[in-house]
RNA sequence: CGCGGGGUAGAGCAGCGGUAGCUCGUGGGGCUCAUAAUCCCAAGGUCGUUGGUUCGAAUCCAACCCCCGCAA
């Protein structure tokens, strides 16, 4: 039984698609708003985002809206479609208040920590690097301020000692959908009572730069941070360094990036583990990593 | 025409004009109570493809195919 209920979705990557996926097969999904298109891959090819490219040949195809800003225009564009609730994951833009307002039932947000705890752009990220045990999901409806409004429902997540963001996002994905679908007529009749979040204990992270991922050869961190990096920042911007090798004519600085599962890439090769690298780069400082 | 790296034995690499080499793995053998330890021997490569230059090319030139990093 499809609900009637008209919703418009915001999201941009593809770990993201699934969410947008269930969503159309449970309720009217009858609008999409994503990033604009963007020059990707060797080529510089414009490339629309892969929220935009799952919406090809379905019903919502032509309310698929890819702005700039979220300005007036936006908001008069949204309004003709008259949803009832929007559902936001991962768009990439602070949505301002009115066009949160444009919906009579506002906007839920899923974000993948246990909020308020990790507030911010790489939650996920951040429980990594910290070696947290527990972590988990928040559906959250949404105010002007970052990830502040009241909790709607959570769910928490057990992490274990080889999980990387690009797992752990499966895994986060993978718990939200249901979690998603059951509250969404829970909140929808008011079955659930919302909660506010202790302002007091919010704690927030950035977005991830590709230097967040680097470090020094020379002076490499302990093998346990070491370890959370590789595995938070993988498969972007992954842990990487600057490593000078032997070439017929000189020095040469490439990069080297350490990959899960014990993994090296050395710029234009493929990844190989640290054993098998080690044989044709014996001078390589890093002989281990193993935690 | 965005920038750049690379395609050489099963794997990771070196060689960069004169009959292919290193580490590891593989096969056989020795030493061991034994061994992922160690020693000896062996097998295994049309050096991405196609042309060109040369007495001679993996090594130089051209074109093409494939892989990858940056960038976004």
């Amino acid at each position: 039984m499809k609900s009637q209920l008209k919703i418009v979705f915001f999201g941009t990557p593809q770990f993201v698609v699934p969410v947008l996926e269930k969503l159309a097969e449970n309720f009217q999904v009858v609008g999409v708003v994503t990033a604009p298109d963007q020059k990707a891959g060797r080529k510089q090819l414009l490339t629309p985002s892969p929220v935009k490219l799952a919406s090809q040949g379905q019903a919502w195809e032509a309310n698929v809206l890819t702005p700039q800003k979220l300005d007036p225009t936006l908001a008069e564009q949204l309004t003709k479609i008259h949803p009832d609730l929007f559902v936001v994951a991962a768009y990439g833009k602070i949505i301002p208040q009115n066009i949160l307002d444009i919906p009579k039932f506002g906007a839920l947000n899923i974000h993948y920590s246990l909020l308020p705890k990790y507030r911010g752009a790489s939650p996920i990220q951040e429980a990594l690097l910290n070696g947290d045990k527990v972590s988990g999901t928040s559906i959250i409806k949404m105010d002007a301020k970052l990830d502040h409004g009241p909790i709607v429902s959570t769910k928490e997540i057990r992490l274990s000692e080889s999980d990387n963001f690009e797992s752990l996002n499966t895994i986060m994905t993978k718990e939200t959908i249901p979690l998603l679908l059951k509250t969404i007529p829970d909140f929808m009749t008011g079955k659930i009572k919302l909660q506010v979040q202790d302002d007091t204990m919010a704690t927030y992270c950035s977005i991830i730069k590709k230097e967040d991922g680097f470090f020094d050869i020379n002076n490499s961190p302990p093998l346990e941070k070491l370890d959370r990096m590789i595995r938070a920042y993988y498969p972007w911007p992954t842990a990487w360094t600057k490593w000078p090798f032997d070439k017929a004519q000189g020095k040469n600085n490439k990069i080297v990036k350490l990959l899960p599962q014990n993994m090296v890439q050395i710029e234009g090769k493929k990844p190989v583990k640290l054993e098998e690298f080690l044989r044709g780069y014996p001078d390589f400082p890093i002989k281990t990593l193993a935690v």
